[in-house]
DNA sequence: CTATTTATGTTCGACTATCGGATAAATACG
DNA sequence: CGTATTTATCCGATAGTCGAACATAAATAG
């Protein structure tokens, strides 16, 4: 509804105030009322709040800027470990939990090996659960003290709802995912598909700082992507992410996972590599994951050294993402692209064909504009993913999560 | 910035009373409340204010609700009258001009066919302006009242700058138009592709009035896209639309008029199918706009008639289509699809295998969730696309128009 | 060493738009 | 004809902003 009243106006005025702390710390009052454009009466007013909160702080040390005449300023910063947030990865083998402080620095982690996930989804949540508080212990911390908890599950996740649709691990039928952890935890708890929250973790700490609308492209066991747009992770219709992978680019190509043909992800995922690398050698496919990884790393050694069929090979893989690619930035119009994800391990044998098919088939008035960016995985970005996710839930534009307007009530 | 102060309140709650008055007229105060939330005082000052401003007046008549005890309510209504607004469009062979009132229904329309737009960006201008003096003048009204013009130039024009940057009609050069006809006529104006005028009109008073989220196809000459997300046009981060008939469905396909290979329109615009239809009977291309609208008129009636080979290349035409909307769906999640197009005269050969290919290469998760909904076209479209613009532009959310955030500022 | 200049931050009163409660209006129902 | 009921307005309280004046503290000029 947002209907504007002083509550508005005074979680309007904070959110800038603190949102210009964050940005350009250590800052003083003066300095803010230029950013915001606001009042020294107001800021006075929100600063003296936040800092009764112990939202900020003041900043110990006085490097006093360059051109120092007057009153000296008083430098305030965001206090980060004001709250804690939890991030919690669930992958095929195992689930991994990163305790941070509001900057994203990991307290402590904990990593589960998983053996086998076919316990329900409520077994799967008490083994969440337990990971969790383990991990806050071993950060010194308490549940008191979590703003937030991020979570991170493959397949296709509802974000808005918390609901899970359909999830390698958490079952094809719909999971209330989120709500199960709330329950279980009393703390705010949010939910994202895996590669969303890698495009998170670019946003809030990588490569998509200084873009407002940029796309994620992961390569990994799948295919994945996510896209920024303006302030927000764009999210379908139905809440849940866009479906890079599964895009078809030759009716006639090979079979994909999802039962269909000449997928993205049919040409350029792992398991699609090595499929057609043993095929070139004869060999039959392997279905287990542990051997898709195992195999690929030898292929990319073999490739590396030269053996031209896998050459040619990564050559084509180059080709086929560097056309789907092209497709989306024709479709999209994005500031940047981002490739990224372990699948990239062969990037060196990847990126010349891929940049080459993605300029022949982009649009002449795109080509050019649109950056395309190689970026290493670290295992990190779960974690910053999951935090990140809570931030964003945190310092959310207040004009923002009220944006159902009266014609939409209905 | 969007500081919030007292000013921004009042914005935001006018803005929340006057699309309720929109919404639901005729209503009264107390209903307005209840829509919007708003106290009774509040909406009684904010409806003095526009009562006194000429924007909304009294109904006439007074239906009295159905239960009604109590003292009689006072209808409101919108003045659709209060202001018009001007909407030209420019196409290959005229220059269309409609005034219409706030509800885009029309006052009076011009219609100048243009040989030869070889003029330049200037002469093209002057044309323009003397198209829309006399349309006002038709209209039996002057330009102090024309609340807006929106402008509809097929090509790439980035709706924010106001400049078409590759157009066939103003050029490969860019083109500060909406400058050029604001600086010529003094009010406020607005440009967008042709596309995206479809989905602005679709949306105010169309297939799109129901769903936050949802695509439009257009066919025609090309094939062009519009995505309608939350209460905004989407325009990727060159300002520009996106880009449907220019994705590629298959690398071996037929050449398109971009200069590349296997592009949706290559299959589904006018030109492709005449093409094919004629090098089917053995005869060469024709490139004439004029001829391929007839010979398409032709070709579709042998089709209806049970020519084979015609029915055959309809359904290919379906299929082809319906492949190109999966990778839309399976990527953007839309709500809705909407298709529409002077090239769906065929609608009926070409639906049936349209549907089926877009059911068999959707991701099972979105099947059957996203409607594909036939729109036939009407020529007001147009008309009615430019008016939502300007009706956009007017009746724009405060809280949107100011996104920028301190962050960005930067 | 003192006076001036300059930048920062706080206090005070004015302003504006909201809201809830009391009041007034106008009709249906019993 | 009085009472209940719904609608609209009047009035005082509240909350948050802003600008002007004031207080503070340091650099700089004389």
């Amino acid at each position: 509804m947002l209907a504007g009243d002083t509550e508005l106006v005074r979680a309007i005025n904070r959110y800038q105030v603190l949102h210009a702390i964050r940005r350009f710390e250590p800052v003083c009052r003066a300095e803010i009322g230029r950013h915001t454009g606001l009042g020294r009466t107001t800021i006075s007013a929100i600063t003296a709040s936040l800092l009764g909160e112990d939202v900020i702080r003041y900043d110990q040390g006085e490097p006093r800027g360059v051109s120092a005449r007057g009153r000296p300023r008083e430098l305030l910063r965001m206090n980060p470990n004001f709250a804690y947030v939890v991030g919690a990865k669930l992958s095929m083998h195992q689930i991994s939990v990163a305790v941070t402080n509001l900057r994203a620095e990991p307290l402590a982690s904990v990593v589960v090996p998983v053996r086998n996930w076919a316990v329900g989804p409520d077994g799967i949540a008490n083994m969440v659960e337990d990971a969790i508080r383990a991990a806050i212990v071993k950060a010194g911390t308490d549940l008191t003290r979590i703003a937030g908890v991020g979570l991170g599950v493959p397949g296709f996740v509802d974000s808005v709802t918390g609901v899970s649709q359909w999830s390698p691990i958490l079952g094809e039928q719909p999971v209330p995912f989120t709500e199960m952890m709330r329950a279980r935890l009393g703390v705010m708890t949010l939910i994202e598909n895996d590669a969303n929250l890698v495009t998170l973790a670019e946003r809030w700490f990588g490569c998509g700082q200084d873009v407002e609308n940029f796309v994620v492209v992961t390569v990994e066991g799948g295919v994945g992507m996510g896209h920024f747009i303006h302030g927000d992770l764009y999210h379908g219709h139905h809440g849940m992410g866009t479906e890079f992978g599964h895009i078809k680019i030759d009716r006639h190509g090979p079979p994909c996972r999802c039962g269909q043909n000449g997928c993205v992800e049919a040409f350029a995922a792992d398991y699609a590599i090595l499929r057609e690398a043993r095929n070139l050698a004869g060999l039959p496919p392997v279905h287990d994951e542990i051997a898709i990884e195992l195999g690929m790393r030898d292929v990319t050694r073999r490739a590396r050294a030269g053996d031209p069929a896998l050459v040619d090979l990564f050559r084509r893989v180059g080709e086929t993402l560097g056309l789907g690619i092209a497709n989306l930035v024709n479709l999209l119009d994005p500031g940047r692209v981002i490739l990224t994800g372990a699948g990239l391990r062969a990037a060196d044998l990847i990126e010349p064909a891929l940049r080459e098919a993605l300029a022949a088939n982009s649009l002449s008035v795109l080509k050019g504009r649109c950056e395309l960016v190689f970026h290493t995985w670290t295992d990190e970005v779960w974690a910053r993913g999951s935090a990140a996710l809570v931030l964003q839930g945190l310092y959310r534009e207040p004009w923002r999560g009220a944006t159902r307007v009266v014609s939409e009530v209905v």
